[in-house]
DNA sequence: ATTTATCCATACGGTTTTGAATGTAAATGT
DNA sequence: ACATTTACATTCAAAACCGTATGGATAAAT
């Protein structure tokens, strides 16, 4: 086979991460093949291990693509507006959260992060779930920490508390969404719900 | 192989479901053989087929086990007290569902199915989630609806609305305790979510 | 007392997938 | 201009796994 320029290079390998996303997403990690994901892209296998290790390689490669930690959300909305309420800022911050994950691709490798795969060789998708929501978890009590300081939360609420309510309220949105993107629009139900969740919390 | 008698049939294939459980929850169901099954309760694949078509009719007698509808825990609290109010019907149920949730092969099970199987065969474990949550969120919609007649609920809260969080809530955090069940005790924990929820949610 | 059906082990054939080895033509370095 | 990488395609050997077919001893039916 004839070497490629850099670009091509560069291209082929997107083109690999592309086919993956779409074999993962249609049969889930376990059930497709190697073969399968570089002849959905117009390749061979010989492609797929130039350009990575193994499937746990090109799964962590894809998983990267959406890391989208809630502090840059905040950070976000906080430069839109410098005077925002804790609160209102981590209203916006998810807001701003479930538009992102109204983009097919974040929409997609989310499902295959959640729905749709399992263990397999080094790869531990619950290890990677679990380091993200404690992540999200930690950056939002900090912020229900300042909310409570300025007396915005009810008396019998917790910053621990408020913060692990609004963590599962999301989690448990994104895994009704992601298990059936169809159903309802995520910023239309997801928005009324963090919204009303955030509204109980003040006193 | 000699035959044998029609309780140690049953016995063997009690043995295959329990094998099946402990590997499943340990490998993830994609990643283990029949083969892996048979071995592990001391038996080869020869009993397996003869007890289960193939590793989706195992895999959904597995999962037979664990159906817990959400009307049985509402029947069960009611049955205990009769002039319970709908709110306190809802958050006695759930505090109820957590206590079987504790039970080790509860929780494994749903584990496997939440967390460690994909799509196989003709098993779609995304339809069977989403069957059971819908199935969850009808019934507690219908109580919802009564709280609100009852005038229980905040002016700002429609039973649907108050459904969907309650479904979010109940769903984040089945999904963060099965992911690392050692982390913290689900029982206290989410008593704790779900009693904040319920007493926020009211007027 | 036979006969038959059951419960499971064993053996077989076939497919799928993997990782590595090898080939090769063009791009790139010098 | 030449040597060397690069970027894949192709080929190969090995392992894993499935579904079925077959065998065989005994419980159960008659």
């Amino acid at each position: 086979m004839a070497r490629k320029t850099k670009v091509e290079a560069a291209a082929t390998r997107e083109a690999l991460l592309n086919a993956a996303e779409e074999v993962f997403f249609a049969k889930g990690v376990a059930r497709t093949s190697l073969e399968q994901i570089a002849r959905h892209a117009g390749l061979t296998r010989g492609a797929v291990y130039w350009h990575f290790k193994n499937k746990g390689d090109l799964f962590m490669a894809l998983v990267e693509q959406v890391h989208m930690p809630f502090q840059a959300l905040m950070e976000e909305v906080d430069k839109a507006d410098t005077q925002l309420s804790p609160l209102e800022s981590i209203r916006l911050a998810c807001h701003a959260g479930l538009v992102r994950l109204e983009q097919p691709s974040y929409q997609r490798i989310l499902s295959i992060l959640l729905h749709r795969c399992e263990f397999f060789s080094d790869i531990n998708p619950l290890e990677m779930q679990d380091k993200i929501g404690n992540e999200c978890f930690e950056d939002m009590l900090d912020v229900f920490v300042l909310a409570k300081q300025q007396q915005l939360l009810r008396e019998d609420l917790t910053p621990e508390i408020a913060a692990r309510l609004m963590q599962a309220v999301l989690g448990g949105l994104f895994q009704d969404w992601l298990r059936n993107p169809g159903a309802f629009s995520i910023s239309e139900r997801g928005g009324e719900l963090i919204d009303t969740t955030i509204r109980m919390m003040q006193r």
